[in-house]
DNA sequence: GTAAGACCTGACGCTAACGTCAGATGCAAG
DNA sequence: CTTGCATCTGACGTTAGCGTCAGGTCTTAC
């Protein structure tokens, strides 16, 4: 498929899926007029990409893991990774937890001042 | 205190408490000399600060839940507030547990074929 | 009174994931 | 063949929460 169609598949802009080209995430064949051509397993992949971003990992980091994406193997180095980004990621959860702790809070004592 | 203790005690840079009085989320007094003085409660207040920046809330949206921290009382635009940023927390858990799920797969699937 | 920090006000730098614009080309339809 | 939309390659713009540097002032200990 085209840019556009897999943008539209994917949810992510055209200018993002090109960006993902350059950080050396998403390869494309090109059609003899030089467009990008996508197989369709390029939408699955690009929503991946969306959730690592969403959970904080810079593209670099997901560079770094996608030949465990692709393949399902990984080194030593890339089995630290990974953990460490959970790691990462559970104390993202904690803090949003903490933050709506305390918007609760002002939530709840506003609504007994109103009554 | 100056606004050097404040900052280590808060864990935040001097930079940073600047910045915060800049968006209007942090007054000071001055002494004479022209250097700022901060109470012991300015403590708590970064620090709420920071759960929310962490929230992924803007100085703005801060700035306009002030009055409702500071006092506890709200109008109605502000509950809707609280409110929806209460939404955008519980999303964005979500997204981050989604993206958790991901790792998982990662590392169970890369542990299989590691033995 | 002076040396050493802490603090002051600008003001530019930084980062990362794109947005957006310009000017040119590819492609399917009538 | 041309109309018109999709796509192409650069390349600069954006945003937000600070980092950092420059040059000058305040405070405090000796």
């Amino acid at each position: 498929m085209r840019i556009g169609e897999l943008a539209s598949r994917a949810g992510v802009s055209v200018r993002a899926l090109r960006y993902y080209e350059e950080q050396g995430l998403l390869e494309s064949e090109r059609t003899p007029g030089g467009q990008r051509d996508y197989p369709d397993t390029a939408v699955e992949r690009v929503r991946f990409f969306q959730s690592m971003y969403a959970a904080g990992l810079s593209s670099r980091r997901i560079a770094d893991m996608l030949s465990c994406f692709d393949n399902g193997t990984t080194n030593a180095q890339q089995r630290a990774m990974l953990a460490e980004e959970r790691v990462r990621i559970d104390a993202r959860i904690a803090e949003l937890m903490g933050a709506r702790g305390r918007l609760e809070e002002l939530i709840v004592a506003a609504s007994d001042r109103a009554g």
